[in-house]
Parts: C-alpha cells; structure tokens; sequence
DNA sequence: TTTTGAGTTGTTCGA
DNA sequence: GTCGAACAACTCAAA
C-alpha cells in the first residue's frame, strides 16, 4: 500500500466483490475514485429497458461505495477524452480496467492507454468478465481450441489466476454529474427465479443462489420455456454484477445439473476469446466458403419474425418475449433464429444486430458466436443439415403449450395438440376457439418443407 | 508426420 | 407411436 492514488474506471463490471481492477487498485494505493463513464456512443445503442437496467446497476454500485464512505464518479462523454483528463485532475498514479473482448472495446482500451501514457498515467488491465483471460486456455499445440469440447477439457484444467484482495483504502466521494435517469422503470422480469427487482451486485447475488438452488434439475429442465430452467444469469454476467468465477464456485459440481450448468459458463469464455483473437468474427462467418451464402433480402419476413407474426406459434411466442421483456429463453433463441437464417434465409448478421439491440443480457461475442452457430457459419457449428422444425421443437419443448398461451394469447383456447399448428386444425377448433386465420393470427409465412429444401440447397452451393 | 477419432442443442424416412 | 439409420463429408485435436 503506498500513499498513492488511483483511478479505476467501471464498465461491464458493476460490481465491488470478486472485482480484480477494484481489488488491485484498492490494495496497492490508499486512494482510490471510482469512475464511470456514460459513453453516448454505446448508450444510445442500448433499447430504453437496457439502459434502465444499466442505470440502476449504476446506482446501486453508487449506493454500495457509499457504505463504504465512497461514490461513484459520474461522467458523460467520450471515454477516449475523459479518462486521461479525469486522472489527470485527479493525479493518479494509475487507471484499473477488467478489459474487454470487443474490437470497439479493445480499439478504445488502447486510444485511452495512448492518452494516459502522454500524462505519465499507466493503464493497467485485469479480465474480471471471464474466468479465464483470453490466452491461457490452450490445446496441447498451444492454440487456441476451434472446437469446443477440446476447448472445455483445457478450460477445466487451466488454473485460476490469482485474483489480488483489496486493502484498507480510502474512497473517493465526488459524485460528478448527478446518476443518468431513464423514463424506463428497472426491467423487471416477473417469470425470473431470484429477485429481480433488486439491481446491482447484491440483486446479483440473491439471483445465483436462486439459480444454483434449482441447478440440480438444470439439465432435465433447461429445455423447458414455460418453466424457465436455465439460470437466468445472464443480464447479471453481462453487465459485471456478478462475477462469472462467483458463479462457478457457488454452482460448484454436486449433481450433474450443476456441472451441466458450469459447463454453459466455459462456452461463454470460449466465444469471448474467440472474438478476442479474431474479431473479423462480427462481420465475416468462420467458415470463409459461407460469405458468398445467397441469402434473401426478404424485409417483409423479417419484420413478420420481429413482430411475432410468423404464423409458427412457437417462434412467434419467443420474438414477443424479446419484445416485450428484452429477454428470451434459450431453447426458443435457438428455435427463433434458425428460423430466420434457415427458413427465411436472412442473412444472420440481420438478426443478430436485432438481437444485440433489444437483449437485456446482449454481449456481443456470445451473440456473434451463437448466430454464427445456428447458420453454421461458426467454429464447432450446427452441421448445416440440421434444420431445427419449428413445429416439432414446439411440441417437444412446450408440450402442453402453456408458453405458446402465455405470449401468444389468440391461440390460449387451442387444444394442445392444434395450438403447434393451427393451419391443419379443423374449422370447428378453429372457430370455437376464436381463431381466423389470416385475421386473429396469421397463416405461416412460409413453407417448411420447400423452404428446408431451399436452404440445403443453398448451403450445397456454398460448398461446393 | 501420420493417423485416428470425435464432434451441444436435429429431422426425416421407413420398418 | 417407436426405433434406427441416413444425412455429407470435414475439420480439428491428440496420440
């Protein structure tokens, strides 16, 4: 501990506990501000819940520090200009960060190092937002794995790099500009396990111990739409309140529920090191043969998927979810976006810019990585015979439809066995259930079977 | 260097 | 309704 000052600048990683940029900075100097900046580049980007969400995690970290005699400095702007001019004014020996994967993130690291090192200042970086930073997780010819269960054996036997503990520090209590408001109310999501209407890291926490008290069942139900078995973690890891290695621990492998679900952890560290090491991957598929795919310029259709008006209950039952609570399960992400790429041939990038925008728990390199997955595109990809129907995923998956009731209410008086498919059900269902096609809910959009065809054909071109 | 074996999440068809 | 096979090779990791 030396009698020095520090800076530490918050991003994705709202969050004091199990924080190593905050550890670093709090047991190496005796004076340390905590920083954020509201990046109009990126905030403008975000629909309104997210930006609610971000807002409240942001007073919340505020109302943390302050327990601790502190607060969180608070400025609009461009990061690349305010960094180095906050420490600066501040005259710190130093700037803490847990870096990020993104090309937008990484260029920006890098302008804002360029500025602080012009005053002196040193930009020292952590990687707080993976378990393993980028780099360390190496097959035996010490490359960088492009299929993943070889990656997941690597990640399990990789060490954990130790993480430093803080110290006795003083905090800084100059606010800045007042907290950034939004007419948006903290997105709740009513279906969550865990409360959700507690924002920030301690939220973050009763959320995980929800989440691991169900995991023993994770693997059986995660599947499951109407019963929302996956963890639900996945806001909470995307904007840092909580630590992916807390997470690990306190899921832990009892059951193999709770090592299925640690598992899901390692595939989110191998797309974000992927992106790292290759960032073409926001633009460029994987697989170079597949940028000449002939996909379609069908606007129509994929306004008809964004709106939930597919005709495909399933599918429409997930995109309204997106729409209306900024969150989707994972079953029905997968269902919804081979839709598109597959069935309607748009191009993924189309409905990965959608998904990136209205996504709660949006983080680009898992959305990069899982639509590059879904069009097969991607490493250790989907093989491209396989053509998710989702008329059997719905049958499979929400058997008794109380999902397809629950987001798509015209069809709730539909037996289970006609609300898949309500274009082959008989005209009395139909009418006793006040259904008209066409009217109340639309005819399929598309064909399955011709557009199955269509796309087979498409990838066998690609290929040869 | 060469060889071998494995690879998140499916669907369709025919018996 | 249920089961197994075929789909179409291909790339990558590891021995």
């Amino acid at each position: 501990m030396t009698s020095t000052s520090a800076l530490v600048w918050f991003r994705r990683d709202l969050r004091l506990d199990d924080n190593p940029a905050w550890a670093r900075a709090t047991s190496t100097h005796s004076r340390v501000t905590a920083l954020f900046i509201v990046d109009l580049d990126l905030a403008d980007r975000a629909s309104e819940p997210r930006r609610a969400r971000l807002f409240g995690d942001l007073a919340a970290l505020d109302e943390r520090l302050a327990s601790f005699g502190g607060r969180l400095l608070i400025r609009t702007g461009d990061p690349r200009l305010l960094v180095a001019a906050e420490a600066s004014r501040l005259n710190v020996e130093a700037v803490y960060i847990n870096r990020d994967v993104t090309p937008y993130s990484v260029t920006r690291d890098a302008a804002v190092e360029t500025a602080l090192a012009e005053k002196g200042i040193e930009l020292r970086g952590e990687w707080g937002t993976v378990v393993h930073a980028p780099g360390l997780v190496r097959t035996n010819a010490g490359t960088l794995s492009q299929v993943f269960t070889p990656f997941f054996r690597a990640w399990e036997r990789t060490e954990w790099e130790e993480w430093p503990t803080g110290g006795d520090t003083e905090f800084s209590n100059e606010i800045g500009e007042p907290l950034p408001t939004t007419n948006s109310a903290y997105p709740l999501l009513d279906d969550l396990v865990g409360d959700c209407s507690l924002p920030g890291e301690l939220g973050a926490l009763a959320r995980l111990e929800a989440a691991a008290a169900r995991a023993d069942s994770y693997s059986e139900e995660r599947n499951l739409p109407a019963i929302m078995g996956t963890s639900q973690l996945s806001i909470d890891l995307r904007f840092g309140t909580l630590s992916p290695r807390t997470a690990a621990e306190v899921i832990g492998h009892t059951s193999p529920g709770r090592s299925a679900l640690v598992r899901q952890l390692s595939w989110r560290d191998w797309y974000a090191h992927l992106l790292y090491e290759r960032p073409e991957l926001l633009r460029d598929p994987m697989k170079p043969q597949y940028a000449s795919m002939p996909w379609i310029d069908d606007s129509e259709g994929f306004a008809a998927w964004v709106r939930g008006q597919t005709g495909y209950p399933f599918v429409d039952a997930g995109m309204r979810q997106l729409r209306e609570t900024g969150w989707m399960h994972n079953r029905v992400r997968m269902v919804t976006a081979s839709f598109l790429v597959k069935n309607l041939l748009v191009d993924w990038r189309r409905g990965e810019r959608y998904f990136r925008h209205v996504l709660l728990d949006a983080d680009v390199s898992q959305n990069v990585g899982n639509w590059q997955w879904v069009a097969g595109t991607g490493p250790d990809a989907s093989p491209y015979n396989r053509v998710f129907n989702p008329v059997l995923q719905g049958r499979r998956f929400d058997s008794e439809g109380a999902y397809i009731r629950r987001w798509v209410p015209e069809l709730a008086g539909l037996s289970a066995r006609a609300l898949h498919e309500p274009w082959n059900v008989g005209p009395l269902e139909l009418a006793s259930a006040g259904v008209v096609l066409g009217d109340t809910y639309p005819a399929p959009i598309v064909d399955l079977a011709m557009s199955r065809e269509r796309v087979l054909s498409a990838y066998q071109s690609v290929r040869e």
